[in-house]
DNA sequence: CATGCAGCAAATGTATACATAGGCCGACGT
DNA sequence: ACGTCGGCCTATGTATACATTTGCTGCATG
């Protein structure tokens, strides 16, 4: 692999998994010299992190990590909202009905995936993530698409503002099984409003479990 | 200016004015020898450009400059009508009512500024380009501003494909007037409407006049 | 005591040399 | 004659040396 792509592969998980606090400082030496590459795919991998977002340039002491705050949440939900509800109404009326079928069944069974012996809870995200990935190819809009999974980005930093319990992640499981109940039966109506709903759920669980620090 | 800076921005007009057709190669060496900056600048201005969509990087041949198609520019409407009439709708929410109240003023002047003088339309996307500011700024969200940003350079190039004619300018600056009128007055659900009915116009206008090449 | 300027130091920005991989062309074999 | 293999050559990927800018510190002056 790549140097520039294992820089950035490295810099990115860091970030989103929090390792990398925002406001950390990304010096070009030290960071090039922590991950055993030169400066120029450093250099790289730091342009390709700031294009999406996750780091910003300041003025002066380089790049630093994007901040997110509470702020961030609610507008990031705002775009949320209006992009996912209309790539869940694309789905409907374009997808596949026994994708999602399929989808449906594997969601309503979802809660057996949320057992205590998974603190990661990686079977769920992942049956999640394969939902999201049906709907991305089932739109058949690929600058849709591209929009909603740079906004998935950073929705990956803001999960860990939320306390995910099993009791979330359960009632989070039956609004993900609405949709692509919804999306299954093609009403585009339907699904837009169950993806409102899911989000509106979410956005209020985080904001309830966010302790400030 | 840095020599990274001058490249991207030279290499992003050519692109956008269709002075660097689609498909064409831009090899690093080619490049940096005619834009008069070495390949390291270079490069980044091509990352920029990929991670804008404005290029792509074919396997094996290099960086190249992306194509657009007919079938991209429905995909392209089709976003620009959920995250435009979004931005309308909050704009109209949490605008300030004198700021749209002006621009309303001046759109409604605009066909004034539509002169055979100026065959690019100087003045008149001038003005348009400030409606767009404004409903930007008021949204106050950061992502959703950035989001209709990224989308508005693609949209550049497909601009190339209508035929502007003063018949249609005329009419789009009526369009434009309206959003703004409904802006100004607070109602968020004109003003997405107004947008859903420009948009729907342009587009119809882009595939009538539209002749494959 | 505060403020501004000058010099220094460390960072980023740029150029270039070098490594390496992949594609193309020619030759050889079937 | 066509296909395949091998070598060369040109492209990109990386490292590093050098230039340049900017922020900080300390001293001097108002």
């Amino acid at each position: 692999m790549r140097a520039s792509e294992r820089a950035y592969q490295t810099l990115r998980e860091e970030i989103l998994d929090w390792s990398l606090l925002p406001g950390t400082v990304l010096a070009e030496v030290e960071q090039s010299e922590r991950l055993g590459v030169s400066r120029t795919p450093l250099r790289e991998a730091l342009g390709r992190l700031g294009a999406e977002g996750l780091t910003r340039t300041a003025r002066g002491r380089g790049v630093v990590v994007s901040d997110i705050s509470l702020e961030d949440v609610d507008e990031l939900f705002e775009l949320r909202e209006t992009l996912e509800g209309k790539a869940a109404a694309l789905a409907a009326e374009r997808g596949d009905s026994t994708v999602f079928g399929e989808l449906h069944e594997e969601l309503l069974a979802a809660p057996g995936l949320i057992s205590e012996a998974d603190p990661a809870r990686h079977d769920y995200y992942e049956l999640v993530g394969r939902l999201d990935e049906a709907i991305d190819s089932a739109i058949s809009n690929s600058y849709l698409a591209q929009a909603v999974r740079s906004l998935r980005v950073h929705l990956v930093r803001v999960r860990r503002l939320a306390a995910d319990d099993a009791t979330r992640l359960t009632a989070a499981a039956a609004e993900h099984a609405a949709i692509a109940e919804a999306i299954a039966s093609g009403n585009p109506r339907l699904a837009e409003a169950a993806t409102t709903l899911h989000l509106h759920r979410s956005l209020s669980h985080i904001k309830a479990t966010h302790t400030p620090r």
